[in-house]
DNA sequence: GAAAATACCTGTTTGC
DNA sequence: TGCAAACAGGTATTTT
């Protein structure tokens, strides 16, 4: 499913396509690709029509195309778009035969590459697309991987920055922990501590931290909470470098290509198979109607 | 006010 | 064989 590292294949891949590229038009097929948009399909269309694009940004699974104003100006309003659990962007030549769950598609007209289209397509329209203003950062830092401009979405701001960011406050992230007394695999799924980690790579960091996912955020030692961001900063980073993680087609790059991942997974969907470090069988555990999968030898349970 | 539960969604897999 | 239930898990909202 796209968490950080497959949301930032998708971006690095559309930034170059439609950086400085003119919207010539949009359909709208499926008003369910809008639930975060304020208007109809129809507004949706006729508001982006016209405009340019300036870059692609992304701050954790979040991502967002920042639309043209004035010279030297920031920009005030983008499109910002999440993929949920299924969504695609995909590129494709003018014209090109719609894809299965295909929902919107924007044509676009870049001075460099010519006329292309980006197409959202969703199977389980979790995914979303919306215009949303642009307001500024609270440490005046950029606001996501893109672009060096202070601002972010409404839609984005109260999500916190991804441990990948320059900007990440680690020590913020440790007092964070300290007052949480909820298990530790649901503080890495809270978006607005850390952002960017889903169900894959939380199950990863974990395994590779040798901490227990249903440890209090609180009862773990600053040298264990290092450790642990320092796991997650290293599956992040390896996941990027193959290109994120695929099961099936329902995760690609703007190509429709798959990531390579799925193949470097200690611990996420490899129930009943030997631990990598130590040869007993992980386990899967049902855990916030989700799958926690991890080495119950590696990872005690410490109170 | 924090933490936990639930809603939303559809294609595929599993089990009786 | 066929159908129903389980499963996949992002975020926002509701309940505890």
């Amino acid at each position: 499913m796209p968490e950080l590292p497959e949301v930032e294949v998708v971006r690095a891949g559309l930034a170059p396509a439609v950086a400085g590229a003119l919207i010539s038009g949009v359909s709208v097929f499926d008003e369910r690709a809008l639930t975060r948009h304020p208007g109809t399909g129809l507004d949706f269309e006729a508001a982006l029509t016209g405009r340019s694009i300036r870059a692609a940004v992304r701050r954790g699974k979040f991502l967002w195309l920042p639309l043209e104003s004035a010279a030297g100006e920031p920009a005030s309003e983008a499109i910002v778009g999440h993929l949920g659990m299924s969504g695609q962007l995909l590129l494709r030549e003018p014209g090109a035969p719609a894809e299965r769950h295909e929902r919107v598609r924007i044509d676009l007209q870049h001075p460099v590459h010519g006329d292309l289209a980006v197409v959202f397509a969703d199977q389980r329209t979790f995914g979303s697309l919306a215009i949303d203003p642009l307001v500024q950062t609270m440490d005046a830092a950029a606001g996501g991987f893109g672009s060096p401009d202070p601002v972010m979405p409404v839609q984005v701001a109260h999500i916190a920055r991804d441990p990948l960011d320059p900007a990440f406050d680690d020590a913020g992230f440790r007092r964070a922990l300290s007052r949480k007394d909820s298990a530790i695999k649901r503080v890495l799924l809270d978006q607005t501590v850390v952002s960017g980690i889903g169900n894959i790579y939380a199950d990863e960091a974990l395994w590779g931290a040798r901490i227990h996912p249903e440890t209090s955020a609180s009862a773990l030692s600053t040298r264990a909470v290092n450790r642990l961001l320092a796991e997650v900063r290293a599956v992040l980073d390896k996941a990027l470098a193959e290109g994120g993680t695929s099961f099936d087609a329902q995760y690609v790059n703007v190509n429709g290509q798959a990531g390579y991942f799925a193949h470097s997974l200690h611990a996420y969907g490899r129930t009943g198979q030997p631990c990598d470090r130590c040869g007993r069988p992980i386990v899967r555990v049902s855990f916030m109607n989700r799958s926690s999968h991890f080495c119950p030898y590696c990872q005690k349970l410490r109170r």
